[in-house]
DNA sequence: CTTTAGCACTCACGCATGAGGAGTGCTAAG
DNA sequence: CTTAGCACTCCTCATGCGTGAGTGCTAAAG
């Protein structure tokens, strides 16, 4: 049994996974030869293809229907038989125009790149906000809206920003509430949230003097937001595309050679994954904690529910300060080298736009920002 | 022809409409009888049901199908026949508790209506988010980043925020950038944007002195912030609950009566009405215009692609300060009584906690707790 | 040993056919 | 006006068959 791949077989491969790719039907001996030209007969392409099936590169669903790729034919092709390509000059030009016109607005990088990764790689597209691994705490204001109501914004390190609004009790003029906030400001600058746990627990212990109520209320209410933006920070994933990935021909009944029932429930199902990020759980920390983009065909990671879906992930951020996590996922049947290059381009372009918002703030806090 | 409308006849117009609602499948003559207990027989009902066609309210495929419901006959149910009902104590109670878990978030607080109305009415969602007719600037803070880099967060009436990067020539000390942000403040408070322009205008003109270079930097941002907001607040629609939707039997295709084709077709177009909100066009404006529930049904408002879809909308907000919309929307056949319920409670709750957030801001602040 | 032509075989797909059944429309009697 | 009875319509489902695409195998040629 242990077939020899040759140098025609593997070729015969990558034109197999690539028709596949292209036209989602079973491609067919004759088909090869016609299309391609190719210098010898259907016949010994129907042995190579027997071959390469019994690697494991190819299946078939019955006989007399043609060959379609398993998820390790998929796999050695996006390892070995590949083109690399990158986006078109033409194409990186239009994508970064369209950040530049968003410049300055950082949710709208998120959603642009999800639109970007969608209709670039006509499929569907995830974009995690780009997280500190600890959040650091850098600034606060807090305005009166009205008599009792005060709208606290919180500004942490790295741009990110959460506005919050807080019934008081009694009515404090904008001078009042300026000072309250530099000083909570002052004490709680540059520090984790664990820290300012800390500090909070001896000064309730100790009882100093330094804040009031209303300060200590201000306070809690930056805990707390503190702690729910890092717990959402995980579990938020920005997805965009389900149009896009939608008109791949397995959504469609009439082109998908399985019958409609099978395109609907798949469909819910994409919906689903896409939605509440079920069965994606593993890989955003993986991806997270590794370089380069990363190819997950199919079922390899174990979820069931993935079975039919390939996923092209990438991390993009600044060094270990922050980072986030975005991708294509789409049916196996994906192009993959426009995926990973469409992936390829965002992710690096995102890390560049951050990369200007944090050249100062990295590592070394020398400019310390006093007041 | 003139059918004349009996008492039985509305009442059996109700029974087949609430029947249809609740199997989607084409109700017979027959099995009313059987399951109600009607005290007349099946002939009866079909002679009635005939009548009940001739004036438009019913109709049916073809001869040997029940009848159902027309475009028209949902709006006389919905006027007329319809049970008012209210949500249960209960799941209010529930719904009360879970906007109480996010109070003082405000972004949230339309994620979540949108998530409980697609729950609470087993159907798609949609939410604006509240927006001032003109949005009144309150107050501008700014933020040091790193050398050449300023976060900008603008404040708007009614507890509207927006922020923003901004990147500088050359590095300004945090007291430096809070002076320049008082002055600004100072100049533009509670104005308009159209104000804010001819303020600008004029300094240009007279080269007043009172603006350096760098604050005419932050102001054009803070116009170009204005504009941009005021243009996409109009398209904004936040949509959920497309799974709520899709579980309706109309998109399952071994319960859908027609063929699988049909459903998936179906499918698609949902989607891209809920994602770009064509088709609802003029439908929000309408809404924002006008008081209480409005239900449109079907083909009623026009377009074609709205043919298949029934909508629930009301308006929420304070007065004429800041208003948004909400409302459910689904197949023709869905529960008008459930979704209408649904859509009013939501919409009277955000409105109040709205209000909470407006009352000194408004003119007389009284509570409007009164569905 | 590899390649190729030839051919039988397999299996999905499309289409027609027919039985079964649900539900109506009509008619005539109560 | 109501109702029983019945013919009629038309959908649904299952069955069967022809067709064609594509393979697997075999035997001969390179």
């Amino acid at each position: 049994m242990a077939a020899i791949l040759t140098e025609r077989r593997l070729f015969i491969l990558k034109l197999v996974v690539q028709q596949f790719i292209e036209t989602a039907t079973p491609v067919a001996s004759e088909a090869l030869v016609r299309k391609f030209g190719l210098g010898f007969s259907s016949a010994t392409v129907r042995n190579d293809m027997a071959a390469l099936e019994d690697v494991g590169y190819l299946t078939h669903l019955h006989t007399s229907a043609g060959r379609v790729p398993t998820d390790a034919g998929y796999r050695f092709f996006v390892e070995n038989l590949m083109d690399r390509t990158s986006l078109s000059l033409a194409e990186q030009r239009m994508i970064r125009h369209q950040f530049y016109q968003v410049r300055g607005e950082l949710d709208q990088w998120i959603q642009l790149a999800g639109a970007v990764l969608a209709r670039t790689a006509q499929n569907a597209s995830l974009v995690t906000p780009p997280r500190a691994e600890q959040l650091r705490f850098k600034n606060l204001e807090l305005i009166s809206i009205h008599d009792t109501m005060v709208l606290v914004v919180l500004v942490f390190h790295g741009g990110i920003v959460k506005q919050q609004t807080f019934s008081v009790d009694t009515a404090r003029s904008a001078e009042d509430l300026r000072r309250s906030a530099s000083r909570i400001s002052d004490c709680l600058i540059d520090m984790t949230m664990c820290q300012v746990e800390d500090v909070i627990a001896q000064d309730s212990l100790q009882a100093t003097p330094c804040f009031g109520e209303f300060d200590h209320g201000v306070i809690d209410l930056v805990i707390h937001a503190m702690q729910t933006f890092e717990e959402q920070a995980r579990e938020q994933i920005h997805s965009d595309g389900l149009l896009e990935m939608l008109s791949q021909p397995e959504f469609i009944p009439s082109l998908a050679r399985d019958d409609a029932e099978r395109a609907v429930e798949r469909l819910r199902r994409a919906l689903e994954i896409l939605k509440s990020g079920r069965g994606l759980g593993q890989l955003i920390p993986q991806a997270l904690a590794s370089d380069g983009v990363q190819v997950i065909i199919g079922g390899e990671h174990g979820e069931d529910e993935m079975r039919e879906y390939s996923v092209v992930l990438a991390r993009y951020g600044v060094g270990g300060t922050v980072t986030g996590v975005l991708g294509v996922i789409g049916p196996t049947r994906m192009s993959y080298p426009r995926s990973i290059s469409t992936v390829r381009y965002i992710s690096s372009l995102m890390s560049n736009l951050l990369g200007d918002l944090y050249a100062g703030e990295t590592r070394p806090p020398f400019e310390g920002d006093h007041q």
